[in-house]
DNA sequence: CACGGGATCGTCT
DNA sequence: GACGATCCCGTGT
């Protein structure tokens, strides 16, 4: 029982994803697998909007059974497989029918840092035990099982907690997203967000 | 520290 | 059948 209130549907509902990916810096995402809370503060993140993003899965609206998720109402899980390996979550914003993501890239250990190391087979706290989407996933026991939960549910076994972390726009590095090359002008646009000095943010390109 | 390549599989063409 | 919203390890400096 945290007394951490969860982010309310109103949080995920705004229309402006981009800034919703600066808003969850500092707030937590949690995990309650197993009776294990495990916890991070959101460190970076990037915003990924239907329709005219070409880095967006749901590109002009596409709807495939992959994107489905990303139609759902803000607060909804969207986990994929990426690289054939690696599970990436994002949080669904907007109302139901706008494709609108923000993919979480990093988190600062904050609770249960032990099962965290287990869970990625590390000994000692490094920043590569959270810093990276993909390795994120694998510290929080997140996969593509957890695809399309309601992190507002309070069943959730996912989701986020405002802990009064203030981040000022000062301390907010924007830049390009990563790995969207193909993206062409929409690559250029900067949408990914790390909190500036902090050790658990992925490296810059 | 920079880089290059292999792993590995769901998704869409 | 090609490719990716990645990671890790090896090599070389």
């Amino acid at each position: 029982m945290s007394i951490f209130p969860r982010l309310l549907p109103s949080f995920y509902l705004r229309d402006d994803v981009v800034q919703i990916g600066k808003d969850l810096l500092g707030k937590v995402l949690v995990t309650d697998f197993d009776h294990q809370i495990s916890a991070g503060i959101i460190v970076e993140t990037e915003a990924y909007r239907a329709p005219d993003d070409k880095a967006c899965h749901a590109y002009l609206n596409r709807k495939t059974k992959r994107t489905k998720t990303m139609f759902e109402t803000g607060g909804t899980a969207y986990v994929y497989l990426c690289y054939g390996i690696h599970h990436l979550f994002n949080v669904v914003t907007a109302k139901e029918g706008i494709a609108h993501a923000v993919l979480i890239r990093a988190i600062e250990p904050l609770e249960n840092i032990k099962v965290m190391l287990k869970r990625r087979g590390m000994e000692q706290v490094k920043p590569q035990l959270t810093a990276g989407p993909g390795v994120m996933t694998k510290a929080l026991g997140i996969s593509k099982d957890h695809n399309g939960i309601n992190l507002c549910d309070p069943a959730s076994k996912v989701w986020i907690e405002d802990h009064s972390i203030q981040v000022s726009e000062e301390e907010i590095i924007k830049s390009p997203r990563v790995g969207i090359d193909y993206a062409e002008e929409c690559a250029l646009w900067d949408w990914r967000f790390r909190i500036k000095d902090n050790r658990f943010t992925s490296k810059a390109k």
